[in-house]
DNA sequence: CCTTAATCCTGGAAGC
DNA sequence: TGCTTCCAGGATTAAG
């Protein structure tokens, strides 16, 4: 469920404690939650072998002067000449420091560092995963390039030459990836409000200003969630476990048949994209009244 | 091109 | 209380 507001928390949390560290040890729980060589791995790998050796290089054993990106929901943990990972957190991903004690449920890898903390990836769902490449430019090559541009600093021209490649309603662009990255089911119907937009708007007809208006909500939304700590919704946790506050300012959000908070009108609920959507009829009209 | 449904999973909430 | 059903922040795939 993460989006883009609450992985950059937890990059902006995780980065403090990693800087001037090392990774001493990495424990790993569930080895088909990674992707080395391109295959999930198995058993074998977290064994004693040659296989599990690299494994353990990869998951970046040993390795200090950590860097933390991020573009769109997805994370790149790496140190110059060494490998990089690609962390993804899915619906229920969580990044945690632990000091002691046993880890929660679905830890599935532990990296423990110099200062004696755990780091531990916990994911119950498991749509998220750990992806292992030999640099950081095999990553960005392979996971980033086939995404769009991220959110956080999207243009007004480029949201509108994204925007123009497609005729689906806007808010099914804002939630694909290759469009924009970074938005997801929160923040697109949050954007989509703040900008007085329909979210079944066809992407390619709405005009220069009005997308100009949606970047604008779209860079603002998503810089207040992260000052606010991302939206905890029920799973969402910054790495120090504590929720993000966001979700009290959720003008739609999870509101259908509640009234606006600007105009007073019962909130609508409706399908798009196979996904629940909510706006104000009054606020967001398909049509300008002029 | 587009949309829809199914799929990968767990667990919390709502309904009976 | 217990059982069933539905739903969820994501993303890919196949089918129509």
């Amino acid at each position: 469920m993460p989006e883009l507001p609450e992985v950059e928390c937890v990059r902006q949390r995780l980065a403090e404690g990693l800087r001037g560290h090392q990774i001493k040890s990495v424990l790993v729980r569930r080895p088909d939650y990674i992707r080395f060589q391109g295959q999930r791995c198995g058993p074998v790998h977290v064994g004693s072998g040659p296989k599990s050796k690299n494994l353990l290089d990869a998951l970046l054993a040993g390795t200090s002067k950590l860097q933390l990106l991020r573009h769109g929901k997805q994370l790149a943990l790496w140190a110059t000449d060494r490998p990089a990972l690609a962390l993804h957190l899915g619906m229920s991903g969580q990044l945690l420091w632990r000091d002691d004690g046993p880890p929660g449920s679905h830890t599935h890898i532990t990296w423990t560092l110099d200062h004696g903390r755990h780091l531990d990836f916990r994911d119950p769902r498991r749509f998220g995963g750990v992806w292992c490449f030999a640099s950081l430019e095999d990553l960005q090559q392979q996971r980033w390039t086939p995404l769009g541009p991220d959110a956080l600093t999207i243009s007004d021209a480029l949201l509108r030459s994204q925007l123009a490649k497609t005729t689906r309603a806007v808010k099914a662009a804002l939630l694909d990836q290759a469009v924009l990255a970074g938005v997801g089911n929160i923040y697109a119907d949050e954007a989509l409000f703040a900008a007085g937009l329909h979210p079944l708007r066809k992407a390619r007809a709405i005009k220069a200003p009005a997308v100009a208006a949606l970047a604008h909500a779209i860079r603002e939304t998503l810089a207040n969630a992260i000052l606010a700590g991302g939206s905890t919704l029920r799973d969402y946790r910054t790495p120090d476990g504590s929720p993000g506050r966001y979700a009290q300012q959720h003008a739609v959000y999870g509101r259908a048949d509640q009234p606006c908070r600007r105009c007073g009108e019962s909130l609508r609920g409706i399908q798009v994209a196979q996904r629940a959507t909510v706006f104000c009829p009054q606020c967001q009209r398909y049509r300008r009244t002029k």
